[in-house]
DNA sequence: CTTGACTCCGTACCCTACTACAGGGTTTAG
DNA sequence: CTAAACCCTGTAGTAGGGTACGGAGTCAAG
């Protein structure tokens, strides 16, 4: 074992999730199969830790683990582009600023309903429910 | 059958939604039960294709059906006041704002890389698969 | 009336993203 | 040398969010 490499274990308590979630997305295809000992344990190399934060991450953005593994594989055809993969970056951006948007909006709602409601009154009065039932903008 | 009432069939293409999802929305206290006609089927106010579009939009917003609920049934105590409501609104809208800031981190992330990224290249000099692959920011 | 489109209920199945064994080999500390 | 702590593969189970289907009743048009 090279002092570089980090056993699935450790691994994954570095990158702060469960061991079998590791083999799982190695299965799926997210993070690549590492080299492994003479005995046929995973032998990763220390960037999977931060291969790992980027999936993380990229799901609490919403992402699903087949779009995270397309940003992640951009590379894996010798064929394609550099322009190509440019291109696909750009789609992800109008993707993030989609939802941006859309967040933005629910946020301006949620917002005006709180100013017009003083949180004095009875629950009948307040305005934010008034508007949850009856729709929103 | 009133006017206004709508079947379920009706409520689901008005909503652009699968009926069964409607029936398991009812089920699970995202839809307020309807009313029935003589002959047990549903009639919802017209209301309901409003609510049920609020449903979609903040699924799309990263809401699971659990929160929805909770938005859409802060008024079914009708012990909790007005500012307590109030409250929670204020907890949703921290959420989205949070939610919002990391999805601009990780645009402003593709944005660099793509800036760096001239497009002409072969695949092994994209910048934006170089730092895919070994970390982001 | 009959036919086709709807509706009802209950149950079962699907996908995603994990998570948990079971049964067995390996490494390492004492 | 042995026990604890790891690791392996393979399979199964979970939760969330639906979707499909069977068997039966209902409604509207011709």
């Amino acid at each position: 074992m090279q002092t570089k490499s980090l056993t699935i274990g450790h691994l994954a308590r570095d990158a702060g999730i469960n061991l079998e979630t590791v083999r799982y997305y190695e299965r799926e295809g997210l993070l690549p199969k590492p080299p492994r000992s003479a005995s046929g344990y995973r032998l990763f190399p220390p960037e999977a830790v931060r291969r790992l934060r980027f999936i993380k991450r990229g799901q609490e953005l919403g992402f699903s683990l087949r779009e995270i593994r397309e940003l992640l594989s951009l590379r894996v055809s010798p064929r394609t582009s550099s322009a190509e993969i440019r291109k696909r970056a750009e789609v992800k951006i109008a993707d993030i600023q989609r939802k941006i948007k859309t967040l933005e909006s629910m946020e301006q709602t949620l917002r005006k309903l709180t100013k017009s409601c003083t949180g004095c009154g009875l629950i009948t009065d307040c305005p934010i429910l008034e508007s949850m039932d009856k729709e929103e903008a």
